[in-house]
DNA sequence: ACTCCGATGGTCT
DNA sequence: GACCATCGGAGTG
């Protein structure tokens, strides 16, 4: 199929509006799966991937969200309201990206653990150095790598024209598993992790 | 399959 | 100065 074509089918499903995110950090961690997350660069590159696999982080009373304790200089991205995305440095090394959630002031969001690539593959590979494509987006670091995604991104609109996130597949809730967050040591036995069941592109089952 | 560990930097106490 | 919402490679079984 035509690249030009695959697009505008994908379009063709909506985009997804501002009140979409600002449902219950929850809903939106479960309701993200299957959905297409798309970039289009300033030369009109296209990266596109189906997120597989989230994380909730809800507001103070989670102590494993970035927002437990109040608004900070990392974290103020968190507080602004659904449909932006907040993006810091994790282990001094790796980006990872989350879609943030609620009202303004609530500081939640969801982490993007890993996603299916879908368009902009040839990107992706020299973005993240490998071939491999069940590898390209598999765990939060490895996704913000294959889309390019850095602190400058932190802040940006999710309902804008050259980023935003598209329905795509709905998945049936027989399909998600919940589990236990990845590498956390507060608030470590919520199940607030999820991914598709039956993909091949999650970081861990 | 697993466990261990080093790289690396910003944030917060 | 300790703590990380990580990754990939090395060593082991």
């Amino acid at each position: 199929m035509d690249i030009k074509d695959n697009i505008e089918k994908l379009l063709s499903k909506g985009i997804l509006k501002k009140e979409f995110y600002l449902q219950p950090t929850q809903e939106v961690a479960i309701n993200l799966l299957g959905k297409i997350l798309m970039t289009i660069d300033s030369d009109g590159q296209i990266i596109a991937g189906k997120i597989v696999e989230t994380e909730a982080y809800l507001n103070a009373n989670d102590k494993a969200s970035h927002s437990h304790s109040g608004i900070t200089n990392r974290n103020e991205a968190m507080f602004e309201g659904g449909g932006v995305l907040y993006v810091y440095r994790s282990y001094g090394i790796h980006h990872c990206i989350n879609v943030v959630t609620e009202a303004k002031g609530k500081g939640a969001a969801v982490l993007i653990r890993a996603m299916e690539p879908i368009e902009g593959l040839d990107l992706m590979k020299v973005n993240r150095g490998i071939d491999d494509i069940e590898k390209l987006c598999k765990g939060p670091g490895n996704t913000a790598k294959a889309f390019g995604f850095t602190k400058i991104d932190n802040f940006r609109s999710l309902t804008s024209y050259n980023l935003f996130i598209i329905a795509g597949e709905d998945i049936s809730e027989n399909d998600i598993i919940s589990t236990k967050r990845v590498g956390i040591s507060q608030s470590k036995d919520l199940l607030l992790r999820f991914y598709i069941k039956n993909s091949n592109f999650v970081s861990r089952k």
